[in-house]
RNA sequence: GGGCCUGUAGCUCAGUCGGUUAGAGCACUGUGCUGAUAACGCAGGGGUCACUGGUUCGAGUCCAGUCAGGCCCA
C-alpha cells in the first residue's frame, strides 16, 4: 500500500513533514558524507550580513545557489556547502552607533573602542536565528555549524597573510588622492559603496563673478553647485580650444558690466536677456590664461601664488559657464590641476565635515550647510550673478545617507591597475549567466579599473597589518600572529587581532631599532569577504590540501550588484594571488522588485516578508516561482498572488495526479514490477517520449546553469501528463479487470511521477520528497533514503520517438478543432455522434488520424473518424504557398513564384500535392517544380457543414442524431447522475450498489438498451427500475424527472 | 555624460536561422465537461510587437537613431 493521499493539501504541512524527515535521518549531512570520492564540486557561500532580517531577494539568491547544488549532489558530486558570514565594517557599526545614540566618531572614542568592538560582536548575531529559521525553511542546504567568520582570528591572519603577499609584491601603497568620504562616518568609500549611494537630489545652482584684476568692471562668470566650495578656491580653469567672449551686460540703473563666458554657453547663461547683452571681443580660451581676479574670500591666506586662469582640457560646454571653479581639496580634477600649476591647496573643511575655525562666519557648521549663508554673503558683495536650485543625481553615504564629500587625504590603496591585463585575462575564463555581464558590466569595469582603495578609519574590522617605525618611518606589513610574536618578543597567539588591543602591540624596527606602531587605518570590508576564498580554510596556516581541491569554486551566484561586490573582490584576490580566476560559472541575478517596481532594500523599508509567502504557499512555491517567473537576470516583480498562481497552475496539478495514481494503485494494490517490461500501449509510448526528451533538456539545462530551462518545460510535461495522458487514460484505471494493458498505464504513470519528482529534487525539494517517500520509499526498502540522496534520472534514448511526439501535438490540434465544431453545433460531448472528419495540410501528416483514431473517437465521443478525401466532399481547397521554405529557395524571386502557385487551379493542384506529387509553375519562362511540402493545402467547408479550422487543419462534424444516437446519449447522461447520486451517498470509488431507478420512458427505454454499459459504469450489481426500497439514499436528477435510489451492496 | 539590460494583450511572460494570420498562463465573459483536480475543455473580447528610418522578396526578430524604464558608473 501507498500512504493514501487526498486531492485535498495543505502545502505548508507537507512541507513541515518533509523537513522533519531531513532533521530526524540528518539527510543533508548524508549528502556529503554519501558523495564522499565523488568528483568535487566547488562551491562558494557569499557571506551575508547578518545585521538585519532576510528578505525575499535573500530566498532568491538562496534559491539559485541551492538548486545547482542539489542538482550536483544527484549527479554524484562532492560538495563542501559551508556557511559564512560577513561580519565587519560600517554596517554593523552603525547599528551599534544607532543604539547608542551616537553620531560622531568622537562618541565612539570617548566611549572607548574596546567596549564598542565588544558590542558589535555581539549585534552581529543578533539576527542570525531569523537567517538560520529562514535558511532551513526554504531548504537552503549549507552548513552554518562550520560557517566562517569574517572576524574570527583565523579568518584574519588568512587576510593578513594576503596582505603581505601583496605588500612583498609592491602592490600596497599609501596615497594622497580625492576620495569620496563619508564625513559623518569619518572614512572614505571604495567606488563599490560610493555606486550604491547615488540619488536625484536638488543643489544650489550659483553663477558667481570673479572681477578680473586688471580689467576694470569685467569679471570671469564661473558656475558651480557646491557653493561650500567657494572659499577654497584658488583658480579657474577655462578650455585652451573653447571660444570665449566677453560680452557688455546691462545692469540696472543704466550701468554696465562686462562678463567672460564660453560662446557656446551664451544663450544658457543669458537667457531671457539675450537680445540685452553685446558682444564686444571673442578670442580661444587659451587668451585667459595666467588672468589674475580677486579672490571671492581671504580666510585662508595661499601659501603660493593662487587666483588665476588655468587651462584644462576637461572643462566641457555642456552645462555652467565654461569657466570651472578650482578646489584642490575637493575634486580629483581640481587636485590634477594644483599639481600642474603648483597650486596651493586650501582646506576649508575638517574631516568631520564641518567648516574650519579660520573660515569664522561658518566656522563650525556642517559643510553643506553654508551654503545659502554664503550665497546670501556673495549677494551682498554684488558678486552672485544667479542663484537657483538644479537636480542631479550626487552620492551619499550608502549607511547613513550623508551627502559625500570629495575629500583630498591620504589612503592605502592596492595597486591593481598593474594587474588589469590580467584582470581582463582570467576573466575570458569565466562562464557568466547571464552571458552579457562577461564583457557588459564586469569586463568594461575591468578594462577601466583603477586602484581599489582599501584603507578604512574606522574599528570594528580586519586592522590593515603595517607597523611604521617611529624613529626611521620604516613600514612593515606583518602576514601571520608568529611573526607579530617574533617581532614583538613575547607570545600573542591569544591576543584579539582586533583595535584596540592589536594598536597595543609595539615592533622592534628591524632597520633601527627604534619602536614600530601600527598605523590606523582597517580594510574595505570587501577585501574580507573576497578573501573568503582561502580565509575560510585559514590558509596556508591550515588545510593546505583541501586549498588544493577547493579553488578555484565551480560555482557562485549572487545578485547583479555584486558585480563590483564581492563578485570583483573574489576575482580581484584570487587574480593577485594565484594568477587564477576564484569561479568558473557564475549566475548573476536580477533584483527582487516590489508591487510598485520599486527595488525591496532595507533602507526603503519596502521588504516583503518572505514568512508571509511560505506560510501561506510554502517554500516550494515560492522557489519554483523564481526559478520560472523570467530569465534569472531580469529584475521581476514580487507579490503573494504571483506565487499563488504558481501553486495552481503547477503544485496542485502535480499533486492531483499524485492523488490520483495513489488512490487507484491501492484499489488495486498495483505494485512496481521492476525489469519487466509492461505492454505499453500508443499513448503510453507517448508520455515515456515526452518523459524522456524532458529528462534529457532539463539535464541539459542544469548542466548550463539555466534554472528558467530547467523547470518550465516541467510544467508544461505535467501540464500534458494530466490534461492529456490522464484525461484519456482515465477508463483504462476505472476497468475492474487487472490485465496487461491496465499495469502499463500504472507502470508508465509511476514511471512520469517517479522521474518528475527527481527532476524536480532541485528546485521543489519539498514535494519531491513527498512524492519520491510514498511512491519510492514506500515499495523499495533498498532506494536512497531520501530524493536528494537518490541519483539523477538517465535518460533512455530508446524511449524518445520525435515523431511519435509531433503526432500526438497534431493530435491535440485535431481534437482542439474537433471540440470547437461541436462547441459551434452546440452538442455537447456527452451526446455520441456518428463520425469526424480531419483535413491536414500536408501530405506526410494525413495518416496520423487512422493512427490515432482511438484518442480521437474517444476524445470527441464519434463511432469514427476519417481523413477528408476530397473529390465530392462538401469542401473548396486554395493554396498556401509557404514563405519560409520557397522564400530560402527563390530568394527574390519567391513574389512572383507564389503569384504563379495562387493562378493555378487549386483543386488540380491539392489532389496532386495531397498525393504527395509535386506542381509545376512557370515563372519568367522558366519552369519549377513545386514540392508538396512547399505548399500547404488549406480546405474551406461549404456552407453547411459544421466544421472548425485553423490555417491547414480543419474538423468536420456529422451531426445528424439518429435514434440510437440519441438513446445513448441518454444513457451517458444517466450514468452521470448516478455517479453524481454516488456521490453525494458518500460512497468509496470501490463500492458496488444495488441501484433503483424512475425516470421517463425514453430514458428508461435507453438505460434498458444499454444495461450492462450503465450497470459497469456505475458498479451496479442490480438495476431494478421502480420504487427504491425505504433504507435506499434517495436523489433526483434531470430537474426532478428521474429519481435514483442507491443501496450499497 | 558613458556602459549594460529591458520595452510584445489589463497582469506575468514565450516567440528558434528573418518567413507573410504574433502565442501561453492569469484575469474577464459565455459555454461545455467532471467519481483526481483549489480543476479542465472550447469559444469570445483584448496587440500601433515603444517610436522613426534602413537592409531584405519578406522584419516582433537584423542595423542605425530616438523615447521610456531599470541597474551600474561619471
Amino acid at each position: 500500500m501507498f500512504r493514501p493521499v487526498s486531492p485535498q493539501v495543505n502545502l505548508p504541512k507537507v512541507e513541515e513533514q518533509a523537513l522533519a524527515l531531513w532533521r530526524k535521518h540528518d539527510i543533508f549531512r548524508k549528502t556529503e558524507e554519501t558523495r564522499r570520492g565523488g568528483p568535487e564540486f566547488v562551491f562558494y557561500e557569499g557571506p551575508p550580513t547578518a545585521n538585519g532580517k532576510p528578505g525575499v531577494h535573500h530566498v532568491l539568491a538562496r534559491a539559485f545557489k541551492d538548486i545547482f547544488l542539489r542538482y550536483r549532489v544527484m549527479r554524484g558530486y562532492h560538495i563542501i556547502r559551508r556557511g559564512g558570514w560577513d561580519t565587519h565594517g560600517l554596517p554593523v557599526e552603525i547599528e551599534v552607533e544607532k543604539k547608542l545614540g551616537f553620531t560622531s566618531k568622537r562618541q565612539i572614542e570617548a566611549f572607548g573602542v574596546a567596549e564598542f568592538n565588544k558590542l558589535c560582536r555581539q549585534s552581529v548575531f543578533e539576527y542570525i536565528q531569523d537567517w538560520e529559521n529562514l535558511t532551513e525553511r526554504i531548504a537552503y542546504w549549507v552548513d552554518l555549524e562550520n560557517a566562517y567568520v569574517t572576524y574570527h582570528n583565523e579568518y584574519i591572519e588568512s587576510v593578513w597573510w594576503i596582505l603581505k603577499r601583496f605588500w612583498e609584491d609592491g602592490l600596497i601603497y599609501r596615497g594622497h588622492k580625492v576620495v569620496t568620504y563619508c564625513p559623518r562616518c569619518g572614512t572614505p568609500l571604495a567606488d563599490h559603496e560610493v555606486a550604491q549611494g547615488y540619488r536625484e537630489t536638488e543643489d544650489p545652482s550659483v553663477y558667481v563673478r570673479l572681477p578680473l584684476k586688471d580689467e576694470p568692471d569685467t569679471a570671469l562668470l564661473v558656475w558651480t553647485t557646491t557653493p561650500w566650495t567657494l572659499p577654497a578656491n584658488v583658480a579657474v580653469a577655462a578650455h585652451p580650444d573653447v571660444t570665449y567672449v566677453k560680452v557688455r551686460h546691462p545692469l540696472p540703473e543704466g550701468e554696465h558690466e562686462y562678463l567672460i563666458v564660453a560662446q557656446p554657453l551664451l544663450e544658457q547663461v543669458f537667457r531671457d536677456e539675450a537680445d540685452k547683452i553685446e558682444v564686444v571681443a571673442e578670442f580661444p580660451g587659451k587668451a585667459l590664461k595666467g588672468k589674475r581676479y580677486q579672490p571671492l574670500f581671504t580666510f585662508v591666506p595661499p601659501e603660493k601664488p593662487a587666483h588665476f586662469v588655468v587651462l584644462a582640457d576637461f572643462v566641457t560646454t555642456e552645462d555652467g559657464t565654461g569657466l570651472v571653479h578650482m578646489a584642490p581639496a575637493f575634486g580629483a580634477d581640481d587636485m590634477e590641476m594644483a599639481r600642474k600649476y603648483d597650486l596651493p591647496i586650501i582646506n576649508t573643511v575638517k574631516p568631520d565635515g564641518t567648516i574650519v575655525e579660520a573660515v569664522r562666519p561658518w566656522a563650525g557648521m556642517f559643510f553643506k550647510d553654508a551654503d545659502p549663508l554664503i550665497i546670501e554673503d556673495l549677494q551682498k558683495r554684488g558678486l552672485m550673478f544667479r542663484a537657483e536650485t538644479y537636480t542631479h543625481t550626487y552620492p551619499f553615504c550608502w549607511r547613513c545617507g550623508t551627502p559625500l564629500l570629495y575629500y583630498a587625504r591620504p589612503t592605502w590603496y592596492i595597486r591593481t591597475t598593474a594587474k588589469k591585463d590580467r584582470l581582463v585575462a582570467l576573466n575570458e575564463q569565466i562562464n557568466w549567466v547571464p552571458a552579457h555581464i562577461k564583457h557588459g558590466r564586469f569586463g568594461n569595469w575591468l578594462e577601466n579599473n583603477i586602484d581599489w582603495a582599501l584603507g578604512r578609519e574606522r574599528y570594528w574590522g580586519t586592522p590593515l597589518p603595517v607597523w611604521q617605525c617611529q624613529e626611521c618611518g620604516h613600514q612593515h606589513a606583518v602576514g601571520s600572529v608568529a611573526e607579530l610574536s617574533e617581532m614583538a618578543g613575547r607570545d600573542l597567539g591569544g591576543l584579539d587581532l582586533h583595535r584596540p588591543y592589536v594598536d597595543e602591540v609595539t615592533l622592534t624596527c628591524p632597520q633601527c631599532g627604534g619602536t614600530m606602531k601600527r598605523v590606523p587605518e582597517l580594510i574595505d570590508v570587501w577585501f574580507d569577504s573576497g578573501a573568503m576564498q582561502v580565509a575560510q580554510w585559514h590558509y596556508p596556516f591550515e588545510n593546505q590540501e583541501i586549498l588544493k581541491t577547493q579553488h578555484p569554486a565551480d560555482y557562485v551566484c549572487e545578485a547583479v550588484d555584486q558585480t563590483r561586490g564581492w563578485f570583483y573582490s573574489l576575482h580581484a584576490i584570487s587574480t593577485l594571488l594565484f594568477d587564477k580566476p576564484a569561479f568558473k560559472n557564475v549566475v548573476c541575478l536580477g533584483l527582487i522588485l516590489d508591487e510598485n517596481g520599486y527595488k525591496m532594500s532595507k533602507s526603503r523599508g519596502n521588504i516583503v516578508d518572505p514568512w508571509d509567502v511560505i506560510n501561506t504557499h510554502g517554500a516550494d512555491a515560492l522557489r519554483w516561482y523564481l526559478f520560472t517567473a523570467g530569465p534569472p537576470g531580469e529584475s521581476k516583480r514580487f507579490s503573494l498572488n504571483l506565487v499563488g498562481e504558481t501553486v495552481r497552475r503547477f503544485s496542485l496539478t502535480l499533486w492531483n495526479v499524485y492523488a490520483f495514481f495513489v488512490t487507484y494503485a491501492n484499489l488495486d494494490g498495483w505494485r512496481p514490477r521492476p525489469g519487466e517490461q509492461p505492454a505499453y500501449s500508443e499513448l503510453d509510448r507517448w508520455l515515456r517520449s515526452e518523459l524522456h526528451a524532458l529528462v534529457r533538456d532539463v539535464t541539459a539545462a542544469y548542466e548550463a546553469y539555466d534554472a528558467l530551462n530547467a523547470t518550465r518545460p516541467v510544467e508544461r510535461f505535467v501540464e500534458r501528463l494530466s490534461n492529456w495522458y490522464l484525461r484519456r487514460s482515465r477508463r483504462r484505471f476505472w476497468k475492474s479487470e487487472a490485465d496487461e494493458d491496465k499495469h502499463a498505464a500504472y507502470s508508465t504513470l509511476y514511471e512520469a511521477l517517479v522521474t518528475v519528482a527527481k527532476l524536480i529534487a532541485p528546485a521543489m525539494p519539498f514535494m519531491a520528497e513527498e512524492l519520491y517517500q510514498n511512491l519510492v520509499r514506500s515499495v523499495d526498502e533498498g532506494a536512497a533514503e531520501s530524493v536528494h540522496l537518490a541519483d539523477w534520472p538517465t535518460v533512455d534514448e530508446a524511449a524518445i520517438d520525435e515523431k511519435l511526439n509531433q503526432e500526438m501535438s497534431l493530435v491535440l490540434k485535431l481534437v482542439s478543432l474537433g471540440h470547437a465544431a461541436r462547441n459551434k453545433a452546440g452538442i455537447k460531448v456527452r451526446q455520441p455522434l456518428r463520425e469526424a472528419a480531419f483535413a491536414v495540410g500536408r501530405a506526410g501528416e494525413q495518416d496520423v488520424v487512422p493512427r490515432h483514431a482511438d484518442l480521437l473517437t474517444e476524445e470527441l465521443n464519434v463511432k469514427q473518424v476519417r481523413v477528408l478525401s476530397g473529390q465530392g466532399e462538401a469542401v473548396s481547397y486554395s493554396l498556401k504557398p509557404l514563405p519560409k521554405q520557397l522564400g530560402q529557395k527563390y530568394k527574390g524571386l519567391f513574389p512572383k513564384v507564389r503569384q504563379a502557385i495562387l493562378a493555378l487551379d487549386a483543386e488540380e493542384a491539392a489532389a496532386k500535392l495531397l498525393a504527395g506529387q509535386p506542381i509545376q509553375v512557370e515563372v519568367e519562362g522558366q519552369t519549377y517544380a513545386i514540392l508538396p511540402d512547399e505548399v500547404e493545402v488549406r480546405m474551406e467547408a461549404h456552407s453547411g457543414l459544421t466544421v472548425a479550422s485553423e490555417g491547414a487543419y480543419l474538423a468536420a462534424l456529422d451531426t445528424e442524431i439518429t435514434p440510437e444516437l440519441r438513446q445513448e446519449g441518454l444513457a451517458r447522461d444517466f450514468v452521470r447522475w448516478v455517479q453524481d447520486a454516488r456521490k453525494k451517498a458518500g460512497l468509496e470509488l470501490s463500492d458496488r450498489i444495488r441501484l433503483f431507478y424512475q425516470a421517463p420512458e425514453e430514458v428508461a427505454a435507453a438505460v434498458e438498451a444499454f444495461r450492462e454499459y450503465v450497470m459497469a459504469e456505475v458498479l451496479a450489481v442490480e438495476m431494478t427500475a421502480g420504487a427504491p426500497p425505504e433504507d435506499a439514499f434517495v436523489t433526483e436528477a434531470s430537474g426532478g424527472k428521474v429519481t435514483l435510489g442507491l443501496l450499497k451492496a
